[in-house]
DNA sequence: TCTTTAAAGTGATGTAAATCACATGGGGTA
DNA sequence: TACCCCATGTGATTTACATCACTTTAAAGA
């Protein structure tokens, strides 16, 4: 069976065995039980994972103590704080296991050497900052244009699954809603 | 003096004159009056702009008539529709000048050949789409993260220059609230 | 120049969502 | 089993913002 990770990278560059084989040496493998983390506000980042299996958060605690859901990762998704990756500053955000998760991750470092080898993986990480950055766009068009059960139903509709996997107060977090609002925009 | 892309590009990485020239002979030079348009949504973008002179915005018109500015353009800024231009699908957005403006602008396929040629060109526009996410990711934050006053205050801040160039009722959609709401919290 | 259009402030009113409060029911754990 | 915590739903109240309406002032066009 092939590896799920070569199944993902596929779909944007082709790799032989031996490549693949070379990209993989590259990760650890890692499990993690519900409730624990990955990363914590205010840390350097240095790694970036990718979800085998299992459900994540990623979100931040305001001044009020009330907590944002910036993103969920789920299997086949990249996961981590991007800015603190990048820019190797503190970490804004948080991420934490919402059940238990197998991942693989790569660190800064093997990122580096893997793409200064082969410049195929350059490629494949330039087109999904790309991808990355276009959601994002999407999502901002998206709160800005559409009302609270409008963005609701998209979700709903986008990722049906995510619905049983969630508690719905992380969804009305992910949404910016309270729990109340979202419990009452139901059907 | 030397040319303002220049100064824009070595920022990143650096050039020589030959090379400098080179990039530049990938883009063309054109002015647009106050209230022209760039992009218009439904066409697919295959431009990409850097403005030298002017200020613009890139928005859309929601179901109800309402115009929702997602963006603004100004002296060094790249400004296009993303999604479109990456991957030539048709414009959410429209984009339009708000001042008379001078502008450079590369298309898709002379991107296309500029960074097949010079490789360090690919870095300096992977890079641009590493910041680019940064600060998508950085305003969606915000948007869940501060109040509709902290936001203003925020960008007053960030950006000052541009509350002399832009009505307030342009810098109230930018933040998604009404020309009222805006007026009213005012010092 | 005069005329018209756009920008910006402000009051009155309506509305969606936050907040506070409480009830119910399921899941996990001792 | 019995317990408690957590998730969820629902009512009552408050609040921030939208909307409508009108005025003043500034700027653009003929």
């Amino acid at each position: 069976m092939t590896h799920p990770l070569r199944k993902h990278i596929e779909e944007i560059i082709s790799l032989t065995d031996e490549e693949f084989d070379f990209v993989l040496s590259h990760f650890e493998h890692i499990k993690k039980r519900k409730h624990q983390y990955l990363i914590q506000e205010g840390e350097i980042v240095n790694k970036e994972y990718w979800v085998i299996q299992g459900c994540l958060k990623s979100y931040f605690i305001d001044d009020n103590g009330k907590e944002h859901i910036l993103q969920f990762g789920m299997e086949n998704w990249w996961i981590t704080d991007y800015e603190s990756f990048v820019k190797q500053v503190k970490s804004k955000t948080s991420i934490d296991c919402i059940e238990d998760c197998e991942l693989l991750y790569i660190t800064f470092e093997n990122r580096e050497k893997l793409t200064a080898k082969m410049h195929k993986m350059e490629r494949f990480w330039a087109k999904k900052s790309k991808i990355g950055r276009i959601a994002l766009q999407n999502r901002i068009l998206s709160l800005l244009k559409n009302s609270t059960k409008e963005q609701y139903e998209q979700l709903l509709e986008q990722y049906p699954k995510l619905f049983q996997r969630v508690p719905k107060k992380m969804i009305a977090s992910y949404l910016g809603v309270s729990r109340e609002t979202l419990s009452r925009l139901n059907p």
